[in-house]
DNA sequence: TATTTATAATACATTTTGTTTGATATTTGA
DNA sequence: TCAAATATCAAACAAAATGTATTATAAATA
């Protein structure tokens, strides 16, 4: 019987998650008060207590959450293919996932969190291409150092993403991928 | 006799600067009490409300310093200039700027208000490229919307900085703008 | 169904914030 | 240089929010 397990305790975090994100589009984050959270979410302050240390702690599981569900999405993927194939896919990834997670990611963005969400996709994304990408051919031979190259890269897709959502998606998934693709090179 | 002249608020929001930043070095921004930094810079409690309604003004003041500064590095400009000379100067300068002001950007990279400096990277350098840019004709030519690609870029530009400074600069600015030179396409 | 345990209710101590007032020190501007 | 203006300090205090402890009740488990 632990944590995870019990009916009540999966009930009250997931109500305290909802709670949080619902405060978060008309209040910035860090104005929200534990008070605040309980009584919207209709639940006693030494219950919260019961599981979290504080407000920070309640958003770092929320973010685990959305981690572990990216990470899933990032696992099935082709072997050999080019280096611009790779990051093209990992684009659509990225956007098919934050647009599922819509209401998570925009409700963090409105809030001054944003650093909190960057560096949580930014370092996903990097762990992610630096194993893939590490005998990729076009690399190899690109002679570039792969950190640069993958840190390139995962800012200009994490910044499009980013900039998607905010802008009400004015484009469409598969515009937006069309741009890109012309934006990278065939060779790197 | 405004906020700006008086010797004595100077000196007062200069400490206060000094001391957040030291802080900072050492605390999580979402920990430090308006007392810790009151206690710490040797000024009264009531002084600091004279000026700041809570810690979040002060940063916001600090930061609009940084803007200002970087704001005056990015003035000096070449018109007609191709649109990846524009970017690997845009790049130069961040570094530079960067640089100057290692301090304070570790600081708050430090803490998890990276999107705090992030956004304010990312506004500038976008506000920037889209004045010089509007008219280029390499971007004109490539058909792809202006938006899209300054974003790329700066989202890519602004990754590279951050993390060449929290590599401690494992390359030197020379080398950096040499492999990003060989990433950015001749013609957009 | 018996047992375990999460939640609620309540009360309370502590911490931190935010405000006020009057004395003192510093800066300004003439 | 000096009077006027005002920023800072010191201290005390009110209010807000956090954090803890206890007991009763409700819900889940096995």
């Amino acid at each position: 019987m632990n944590e995870k397990t019990d009916l009540r305790i999966i009930k009250t975090k997931k109500i305290l998650f909802e709670t949080l994100l619902k405060l978060m589009k008309h209040k910035n984050f860090d104005k929200i008060k534990i008070s605040d959270i309980c009584e919207e979410a209709l639940i006693n302050r030494s219950t919260f207590y019961a599981h979290y240390q504080d407000k920070y702690e309640l958003l770092d599981d929320l973010v685990e959450d959305l981690k572990v569900s990216l990470l899933k999405d990032l696992e099935n993927y082709e072997n050999n293919i080019s280096s611009k194939e790779y990051i093209m896919r990992l684009l659509s990834i990225l956007i098919d996932h934050i647009d599922e997670k819509k209401d998570i990611y925009s409700a963090i963005l409105l809030n001054n969190r944003n650093g909190f969400l960057i560096d949580f996709l930014i370092d996903v994304t990097e762990r992610e291409s630096a194993i893939r990408l590490k005998n990729n051919e076009d690399i190899v031979k690109s002679q570039l150092p792969l950190e640069i190259i993958i840190r390139f890269y995962a800012g200009g897709l994490i910044n499009i993403c980013l900039s998607w959502l905010t802008q009400k998606e004015k484009y469409t998934k598969e515009e937006l991928l069309e741009y890109i693709n012309k934006l990278i090179p065939e060779k790197i």
